[in-house]
DNA sequence: GTTGGCAGTCGGTAGGATTGAGTGCCAGAC
DNA sequence: GTCTGGCACTCAATCCTACCGACTGCCAAC
């Protein structure tokens, strides 16, 4: 463990490197950084952090730079809790108790918010279907053998599936399979229902089986909607070309995305720094996230995917007030 | 007008520019070009372009670069048609005709294949609302006093908003809201209903009307689906960071990107270039679009964003054929 | 344990010469 | 008239070199 002036000085080093962007030397620090002693104090004390690994030199005359292990103890130790500036908090509070309509629509616009507070690009992952129970169900004819199932969940998701059947369907079989699915699966959870009781007609069977294959097919492709803000901002925050392009094309992958934000929240982490990540690509990332909660319980996760010189403090508390907030909005409604 | 050894030159500049990124020059032009001239005779060609303002020259000891007025003359004039590699389009064939599933998921699916095709970001923007008629109509309740209103229209589209009442609503008022909507909208466009006559009850009535008024608010908040793929493409593409940044922050704005997209279709072009994009951040690029036809009609459009430097031949062809493919296979279903 | 001093390292920058890709123009050939 | 080769000229890019300055590590003194 580090004493007390060595955590202050890894602090200052991690605060003003976040800042600059630049290696910072022993007589910067003492200039900016508020430390009592001189800097061949803080020299040594630089050279002994830099032996334990919390630091490192690019090369020999510069000044040092945070290592993961660095901005770890920074994170886990030395981040204030509740920075966030009142504007901010202030904007948050206006959105949610301003912001209506409908969840998707709502969650776009959070994951817009969340990049605006962070200057990082923001992800926001919706409930997952398994919890939400089927509030209504329906099939609808689009033209002679294609036919679309929309379910209504009550955490406000609709899923829709589009059908080939392999016959022509008519109006009033269409609405017998609806009322068949209905009556079986309204109130129950999507995933619970494997196979339905036959009613009868082999025909309402096949269409009533089919839709119920597409439901749960969808569920591997696209397990959960996600939606991505101010991808654009990260471009500023390197600059490596190259780097960008890497990390722009993973927030693409919706797929990918999800998975790491999960990953992440199943190790226990709210913070994922660099190689924790877990994805080469995001070598030079972190990620901020937080789980939120409907009615008490574990709904979704919002996250922010930054540089590894993230301003942790306030991606910190941005990401805890919006997950709260919006856990909070979601409940009313 | 130019004569026909101008515009072979001019040409060939375009391509060799198109390739390269680097300002072009006469002796080049003689070497890779094909041309039956001593580099002279090139130069005093060249001299003459750039006066009538098709080529630029950097600075003086440069080669020259084509202008918009260039890249125009080269579309118009001299792009050859039907340039995309068998494999290309192969892969679009075999897309269209594996594609599956639900409207949004299949658009979504697109404006990727497009983007894979072209390497620049690629944009599908769905049918308009407005020539759909709806299918089908219900509100389903997620929670005392919130409702979800869910329309599936025609063309695939589900649309969805979410209500807050004044007051609860039992079960069976929402059915009967919602077999009053159906009785009177089903069938018809969502814009065309502009109130309903009442069904007696003022309390139904109320559901009703706010129904309707989310239904049609929607319309201007985000006027339709809009899908953007592969924008980290964009990030080769162009070497200043800030155009980097600035572009992606366009392509984010779904809002804007449907403005300009349609804007251009309204001028009667399929390629604008550079200014004639009409947007001042996308000074250094071009788009190309095409409408896609659902049964014989106009649907929606499709297009590609790539700097001014875009590979024209294989742009156009891609969003020909894709524009095509998608609206066939839109008809289908 | 702390400090000031000092030698040493090495990236970044500024100045200056050089290179080379390119032009324009002109005089002569076809 | 049109084309061409030749020549003088321009100017960004490149490469050197020297220098500067921001560092460090180490040591001796406090």
């Amino acid at each position: 463990m580090l004493d007390e002036r060595k955590a202050e000085i890894l602090r200052a080093v991690v605060e003003e490197y976040i800042d600059t962007a630049q290696p910072v030397g022993s007589s910067r620090l003492v200039q900016t950084g508020g430390l009592q002693v001189s800097p061949a104090t803080v020299r040594n004390e630089l050279s002994v952090l830099e032996r334990e690994g919390y630091l490192i030199q690019p090369h020999t005359s510069a000044g040092r730079v945070p290592t993961e292990k660095g901005y770890r103890f920074f994170v886990d130790q030395l981040t204030p809790k509740g920075t966030l500036q009142p504007v901010q908090r202030q904007a948050v509070l206006d959105f949610f108790s301003r912001t209506h309509g409908e969840l998707e629509q709502m969650l776009h616009a959070t994951s817009r918010l969340l990049s605006g507070l962070t200057d990082y690009a923001a992800v926001v992952i919706s409930p997952p279907h398994e919890a939400a129970t089927v509030r209504a169900i329906q099939l609808v004819g689009l033209a002679p053998r294609f036919v679309l199932v929309v379910a209504v969940l009550s955490n406000g998701v609709v899923e829709k599936r589009s059908l080939e059947l392999t016959g022509d369907a008519e109006e009033h079989s269409l609405n017998a399979a609806s009322n068949h699915l209905a009556a079986h699966l309204v109130g129950r959870p999507l995933g619970a229902a494997g196979k339905l009781p036959s009613c009868g007609d082999p025909d309402l069977d096949a269409i009533v089986e089919t839709a119920l294959t597409a439901l749960h097919h969808g569920h591997d492709d696209e397990p959960d909607h996600v939606f991505v803000g101010g991808a654009s901002r990260m471009v500023a925050a390197f600059d490596a070309v190259d780097t960008v392009r890497q990390v722009l094309s993973i927030l693409e992958q919706q797929y990918v995305v999800v998975t790491l934000l999960k990953d992440v929240l199943d190790r226990g982490l709210s913070v994922a720094i660099g190689s924790e990540v877990g994805h080469e690509s995001l070598a030079e990332c972190s990620v901020v996230v937080a789980p939120y909660e409907v009615e008490g319980e574990a709904a979704g996760t919002i996250g922010v995917v930054g540089p590894t010189r993230m301003k942790y403090p306030q991606a910190l508390a941005a990401v805890a007030l919006v997950s709260q907030r919006l856990g909070r909005r979601l409940s009313e409604s």
